[in-house]
RNA sequence: GGGCGGUUAGCUCAGCUGGUUAGAGCGUCUCGUUUACACCGAGAAGGUCAGAGGUUCGAAUCCUCUACCGCCCACCA
């Protein structure tokens, strides 16, 4: 074995060792399983590469599925990858324009949508590799793409149901609109800046009323105030002339609650076709609509002298007009107010109305095969309760429990769901129009036609449109699985168990899978959602281009492993809350994976110098410890001392991950593998010997519970300790812990000889006794005296004594260093090592702390209310505690009487 | 405007349903070439648990308020 472990040499080989095998299939794991455990991997787009938050999530679900394989299961995890409509479609745009100079309009849609699935098919596969890179034992065989076929006729039977159920609906109606992308977005994917802009006071007819969009003004086609409002009480059900930069127009007065009265002069101007306040007003009091801006954001025909120009130019214009008319009353700076922009191209956002697909949140309709908790087959039941009721029955369960709070919130405040998208690319809708001629009658239901496939006959033409990429993903854990086919797969692996995401997404999409699936299939999509934190840098920004503090995960596989980055992920962190990376990290996991593959370098070397008889194949025949027990190796203190803490550390480590608080099991498993395997029991392993054997099942145990968090290291190691033969770790059973070998008793006495080790080395280290110089030791044992003697090998070796000599009660010795351990008197005879009164003032010191310490003892037990309120075994504790620590204030000070 | 999270050692964070002389990792200091590891070992220093009230025999932990940092939702036109 090599001195420091290298992961860059054997990483892709023992990911290529694992693929072959075929196991990542878990239809093809050995033994008999019958439960399954499923995660869908949330697909990256297609055309991405892997960032930190690819890494994080890889790390947590590969850990995950690992655990649950070795624990027997049939682990799936579904891997794949999604066409991403608007992130892919604006990239590609970008590239035509860049290469060929073309707008995708002059290059037409047939040619464009060639040019996506050229640049898809070319890039696609570089997130593939990279997912592999972090060691993902993912189901490749299974891999799936938003865009297959399967998955298009998953999405088409979806839509022709939801259709066919007066779920899905087509409205004229007020969208969020992006000029830029040319599209419409959902409410969840607009997002709002900031920005510091005027107030417009205008003098509007009979009113004066503030505007921070004076270019509307243009569609306006009423004056709303507050019901109650004095002022304009009179007004409302009026109509006005009022003077415009075009020229008159009228408008009426209407009363409307969502005007607040505070604002501004009270009175507001509604511009129904550009705002969503506004024209939810001009719906309640049936006001007409009057479109000034287009869908390339630029005002339209009927805006006159104004039309072509953008919003913001037209806003100049015209607020120069109306100056020059003595329209403005006066105009208010750092008015501060929130845009709405594209979340994917930061473009500013155009409330517009238009024709599009909605889905209805509301409508109840009759669910089918429901297998959901409280809610029956047959019942009448809204999209909106179904994603309420699956979360409140308990059904779903979301951690960390106060997202559902959040959810729940987002699910009040839903509306129709807009799913129609003016892109190319993407699931095209699966809704013909009957073609007409020009002078045809509008469109009645008889023209439209909503079905799987497209209507027979000729004189159809397909909805131009496409569908929003989260309408494909919403169906994500089960059309991967065959659905609407009736699959094994489906039958088996769904509900999924876990949904692993960041909380970033649960709108998007972790309710629209709740959503989608408890409607296609009366059933859950997913038992728990486990959300991680979003990652950050040091200082606790998000990482972004802009700020060039990105961190390139396969930068960090590179120079430190795969293994030192996922646990970089897995510990130390807490689930919903961001978790901040930085290279002092990576080093620290580094380190310990070096540290682990150093303990194995140490056993394995040992054991063949100890025990050359020892074959692979006898090691495989030792697989359970307790037949370890009877051997004479079981014998000593610490062997029994360190099995009882390794099946300790196997129940704690097992009920963390089942709690998913794999940030624990981690701890616990370092402080075992680090803390009491290398620095204490390894080192007696060289005063015991022939410890050949046990160290080697601990090894193996160790292994196997490191394995889900860092699999290549462990992986490696395994074959080094196995041979060819001896198979691969990923399968290995999850160790079982022996409860027999608990023992409170070892553990007890083992903590004794620690203390002393540790105390004896402190006192080394005050009094600055080199570490070469051996040193006598008088130690009063008092109770444990046994105990000290048969440990004295240990105490001698470990704390660097070259004579102990047990007495039954200390002598006056008067050039020693002395300390107190349960009762056990140590006294390390120094003579001329030792500075007098340095040891006086230490001593002193510590006499003080213990007197104060007593007297908050003494304190508390003199407290009535304490002796009866609190719980027996509290009281004698203290009770105890203060017995000891006087104890220990009466020896120091009898040494302190030595030295003086 | 509504909601959520954070505030614990120099830094990053654990501390669950109240009882530990408040923990870990990193960093710092001292010492160390003991043949697994200097990507290491031994030892140490370092915290009035953001602040103020309250509940309790007992509060980092529960309640109220305040401050600061961060996020989400709604959106005022």
């Amino acid at each position: 074995m090599e001195k420091a472990y290298e992961a860059k040499k054997i990483e892709d080989q023992i990911y290529q060792t694992w693929e072959k095998s075929g196991f990542f299939n878990p239809d093809k794991l050995p033994g008999k399983r019958t439960k399954s455990f499923t995660i869908s991997m949330p697909p990256p787009n297609a055309t991405g590469t892997l960032h930190v938050g690819h890494a994080m999530m890889l790390a947590i679900q590969d850990l995950l599925i690992r655990y649950q394989r070795m624990l027997g299961k049939k682990a799936l995890w579904l891997p794949g990858t999604d066409h991403a409509a608007i992130a892919t479609h604006a990239k590609v745009e970008r590239l035509v324009l860049e290469k060929e100079n073309k707008t995708r309009q002059e290059l037409g849609r047939v040619e464009f949508v060639k040019r996506i699935e050229e640049f898809v098919n070319q890039s696609r596969g570089t997130i593939k590799s990279q997912v592999r890179k972090m060691g993902s034992s993912c189901d490749w065989s299974r891999e799936k793409y938003t865009l297959d076929p399967e998955l298009s006729l998953a999405v088409r039977t979806q839509f022709t149901k939801m259709y066919n159920d007066g779920l899905i609906y087509r409205g004229y109606r007020i969208v969020n609109w992006c000029p830029r992308c040319h599209s419409t977005l959902a409410d969840d994917e607009v997002e709002y800046q900031e920005e510091q802009g005027k107030l417009y006071w205008l003098k509007y007819g009979p009113f004066v009323l503030a505007t921070a969009r004076p270019e509307t003004k243009l569609g306006d086609t009423a004056v709303a105030v507050y019901p109650t409002d004095r002022r304009y009480k009179s007004m409302v059900g009026k109509k006005y002339k009022i003077p415009g930069v075009l020229g008159e127009f009228e408008v009426v007065v209407v009363a409307d609650k969502a005007v607040d009265p505070k604002f501004g002069s009270g009175a507001i101007k509604v511009t129904p076709a550009h705002s969503f306040i506004d024209y939810e007003i001009a719906q309640r009091h049936h006001l007409p609509f009057k479109q000034i801006i287009n869908e390339e954001g630029r005002m339209m025909e009927n805006c006159g002298k104004y039309a072509g120009l953008t919003t913001r130019e037209a806003r100049e214009a015209i607020v120069a007009d109306m100056k020059n008319l003595g329209l403005i009353d006066h105009i208010e700076d750092g008015y501060d107010h929130n845009l709405a922009v594209c979340y994917r191209c930061g473009s500013l956002i155009e409330p517009l109305p238009s024709e599009q697909w909605f889905i209805d949140v509301n409508k109840k309709f009759k669910i089918q095969n429901s297998k959901l908790k409280g809610i029956k087959s047959g019942q009448l039941i809204s999209l909106k309760e179904l994603m309420q009721k699956t979360v409140k029955s308990g059904q779903i369960e979301i951690i960390p429990e106060r997202f559902n709070k959040v959810y729940f919130h987002w699910i009040d405040n839903l509306r129709d769901w807009c799913i129609s998208r003016q892109i190319w690319f993407g699931h095209p809708i699966p809704a013909w129009y009957r073609q007409r001629t020009a002078n045809s009658e509008p469109r009645t239901a008889k023209d439209i036609y909503v079905g799987v496939e497209a209507p027979k006959g000729d004189g159809w033409e397909q909805d131009p449109d496409t569908l929003d990429t989260w309408f494909s993903s919403g169906l994500w854990t089960f059309s991967t699985l065959g659905w609407p086919k009736k699959t094994k797969d489906l039958d088996f692996y769904h509900p999924t168990t876990v949904m692993e995401t960041g909380y970033d997404i649960l709108f998007f999409w972790v309710a629209r899978m709740i959503l989608m699936t408890t409607y296609a299939l009366g059933d859950i999509p997913f038992e728990t959602v486990y959300l991680h934190g979003l990652v950050r840098d040091e200082k606790n920004r998000k990482m972004s281009k802009s700020l060039g503090n990105v961190i390139d995960p396969l930068e960090v596989i590179n120079k430190y492993g795969t293994d030192a980055l996922r646990l970089s992920y897995l510990i130390g962190i807490t689930p919903g809350q961001d978790l901040k990376l930085y290279d002092e990290k990576f080093v620290g996991a580094r380190n310990f994976v070096n540290k682990l593959w150093n303990i194995s370098r140490y056993i394995l070397e040992s054991n063949k110098a100890i025990k050359p008889a020892l074959s692979p194949s006898a090691l495989l025949r030792t697989d359970s410890i307790e037949r370890q027990e009877t051997r004479s190796e079981l014998q000593t203190l610490a062997d029994r001392w360190i099995l009882s803490r390794l099946n300790k550390t196997i129940v704690q480590v097992t009920g963390d991950l089942d709690n998913y608080d794999f940030s624990a099991a981690g701890e616990r498993l370092r402080e075992f593998t680090w803390g009491d395997l290398a620095d204490w029991y390894l080192e007696i392993s060289k005063v015991e010997n022939g410890k050949g054997e046990i160290l080697t099942q601990i090894l193996r145990t160790i292994l196997k519970l490191w394995h889900p968090f860092m699999p290549f290291v462990t992986e490696e190691i395994w074959s080094k300790l196995n041979g060819k033969s001896g198979g691969l770790l990923m399968i290995e059973n999850w160790p079982v812990a022996d409860k027999k070998l608990f023992s409170e008793a070892a553990e007890k006495d083992f903590d004794l000889i620690r203390e002393i080790i540790t105390t004896i080395r402190n006192l080394r280290a005050e009094n600055q006794v080199a570490p070469a110089k051996k040193i006598k030791l008088i130690i009063v044992a008092g109770g444990a005296e046994k105990l000290v003697q048969d440990q004295s090998h240990l105490i001698k070796f470990l704390a660097r004594v070259e004579e102990l000599e047990l007495v039954k009660k200390a002598g006056k010795i008067k050039t020693a260093a002395t300390a107190v351990v349960n009762g056990v008197e140590i006294y390390l005879p120094l003579a001329d090592l030792i500075d007098l009164d340095k040891e006086k003032i230490r001593l002193v010191g510590e006499v003080q702390n213990l007197e104060e310490y007593l007297a908050g003892l003494r304190n508390k037990l003199a407290n009535n209310n304490f002796l009866t309120k609190a719980p027996a075994e509290l009281v004698q504790e203290a009770k105890d505690k203060a017995i000891e620590t006087e104890e220990k204030i009466k020896k120091l000070k009898e040494q302190l009487g030595v030295l003086r």
